[in-house]
DNA sequence: AATGAATGAGCGTTCATTCAT
DNA sequence: TATGAATGAACGCTCATTCAT
């Protein structure tokens, strides 16, 4: 995770609110990363943001509207990410999906992400507002997986292209709990992450629309398991 | 997620106490399912478990031993499921690992699953004993897979084939925040698996060590990444 | 005001409970009486019937319930009061009306009952439980005054019955503001139940039905007033 | 209630100053109306004046300086309103007194009446200045009522004028909770304004000084009762 | 005159935990 | 084993008030 993005809503003159505003997005995301979200108290962030707690109720009025724009910044900073990468006409699109998978992995490994991801997955099990901006996050991630993919084999239909997306985008946030920052196998990552290119790759490059839908190739061993 | 493993620690002769700690479990584990972490409190479990709380505090003296129980009934009976898959010698390597992946995915779909897992991936960032906890089970997860790989490619050197099982239980673990229990993409869950069978085992079958390592084969775009 | 009646709802054995819920009770009620209601406080109400905030949630889970008893128990003991004068059959229907106008008046000189229907009256301003308990006991009120004045005037109608109580009630209540406890007029007590006693007896024996309709008796002024 | 009367204290020429405090003290006086004492903060007084909190704190530097400016911005719409009855000598001293009753009656069954006097006989039980305001406007009123009884009644004392005065005039005000607005017995409020009429025209033209005193005129049922 | 920003205390409520019975 | 009772800390939030600009 690089930065978080605060749109300002009211373009008002004074931006000793809005310095104060940007502390306490940051201040909440570090609660959050570093204590997890029992801890990210409407207190703890007052005082990592350093100011007292009725100020931040000016601020914000009430911890949903902190969590509100905490998420929309974090997604914010993702999606200017994303679209440097996909815009990047540089280098060919194989070369493009490389450099998007070796991001992801390699963000994932980020204290901030690490740390800020998988509470946010466990908050959208149960919070509505969650599970919609995790949607949203991950559509666009899923966006701009399924635009290379297009380009990389385009007589594969949207649905596939979709479909493959999802599994690659999945696949890859999977790692997060593995090679993450400080997690049991974060020595792994590099290798961990060549593995995730060259499985991607293979698989985008040679599967064929009918193991999508579960027609198994010829002299697979589903006819014998059905057998038995 | 099937059910969970409670292994009594004395041999007492009372078994209304062991039954008590059965429902106690069971009561914590759907707590924490349906309503999260941060509601999973003495109270909810001891009212869902038709205690007081009281009552629940002669069993569990604090909470983090109620946790401690808990993770480790939920860790026991996949033990189980795992043994059972890997033991039936009856089918063949390559079926065996098409088995495991489809097991897990399918178990990922499960409601508790769904809701236990991101709960605990999320509590490890922040808790010692549960990331212990987390990497004893996925350890084992692993190991399972990787007896399978070796099956499948003994050429394979034992840590290619360690980096693999990583590569492909971390990939699956994934999908549960997009296929899991009522999330965003559920109904896609039947040919995300397919993908996930295709995709893992052309991987296995197909890899060279020296992609592991990072020595790109040849004609690979690295290069001129690298130079620009 | 002479005591609360708080109706224990479990016959449990405990009488720890019943006791602390008396003391809770007693407690509000003074809190109120003493400080006014913006300074019924849940820690002022527990600080003053010596328990601690967290005991007191054990017995009250909310300030509205610990309102919803304290108002009932209020209510209890006046029901009791009013049954005492009503059914006492020694004395004649004018000598109960006397009585009944006497104890009303004197129990709102009392501290408590100074102190606590006008707090009462302006809660129900605003908040529909209060106002329905305060409909429900002024009811009460009229109901006795409206059951000896059916004694006093048989030829009067029961809808003039009811308005000659409510009349009167409200008339009575009234003072509570002047002669009340510590009010600006309290040492005129004597002169003005005196006043009230025979006002509303005078009232009860001469008013005829067409002055509570509204024809005024011949030669009223209402005609020279509309001419003007 | 008809209008609040600010008394500007300073004759500065700014009436800009003059009329943000009449919107101050209009929206204080609609918060504690239509919202209760317990919701009437600087804040929503602020906000429905239409301006900040700080600018409110310009105008009064404290909530007690703000209730003190209503409480006497009230008193002084009513002082003009009774000035103009007693002042109407083109009618008789009878129809004074009756207009005043219904002119009482009347008012108390406005929103804003039904709303503030409650609020501020509840207040004047714990807070001095509210007393002492509040003792101030009913002086006015019985001042006002006793002029009129001394004309009807001129063999009557001053204290027994008094008196009397206190009786009516604390009697009228009770009924501000049962026929006052949107009250449990509003529908009832022309046949109890009948029967006040009525009622206190006949206690002033008819009773004697001895009934005040508390001697009963014969035939009375006290000698009974002392026996008993 | 007016704003936005800030403080610190207090609110109702929830919680893990303890303990006598 | 099981209960009811109790504690003290923390929670999200609101408040009157202050102050620099």
């Amino acid at each position: 995770m690089r930065k978080l993005r605060h749109q300002k809503r009211d373009n008002s003159a004074s931006n000793r609110g809005q310095m104060a505003v940007v502390a306490i997005l940051t201040a909440a995301r570090d609660v959050l990363v570093e204590e997890g979200y029992p801890r990210l108290t409407m207190r703890n962030v007052a005082t990592r943001a350093g100011i007292t707690v009725g100020n931040l109720s000016y601020y914000y009025a009430n911890k949903r509207d902190l969590m509100h724009d905490l998420v929309e910044a974090v997604l914010q900073g993702y999606f200017e990410d994303f679209e440097k990468i996909t815009d990047n006409l540089e280098i060919s699109p194989e070369e493009r999906f490389e450099e998007m998978v070796r991001f992801i992995i390699g963000d994932l490994a980020t204290k901030e992400t690490t740390g800020f991801f998988p509470a946010l997955w466990a908050l959208a099990n149960h919070d509505a507002f969650a599970a919609q901006e995790m949607a949203h996050i991950y559509q666009m991630e899923r966006d701009s997986l399924a635009k290379v993919i297009g380009q990389l084999r385009p007589d594969l239909g949207k649905k596939e292209r979709d479909l493959l997306a999802l599994f690659i985008s999945a696949s890859m946030e999977g790692h997060t709990m593995f090679v993450g920052y400080r997690r049991d196998k974060a020595s792994a990552i590099a290798e961990v992450t060549n593995i995730a290119v060259y499985s991607f790759l293979t698989l985008v490059k040679s599967i064929e629309a009918r193991s999508i839908r579960g027609l198994k190739p010829v002299g697979k061993s589903a006819g014998k398991r059905l057998a038995s």
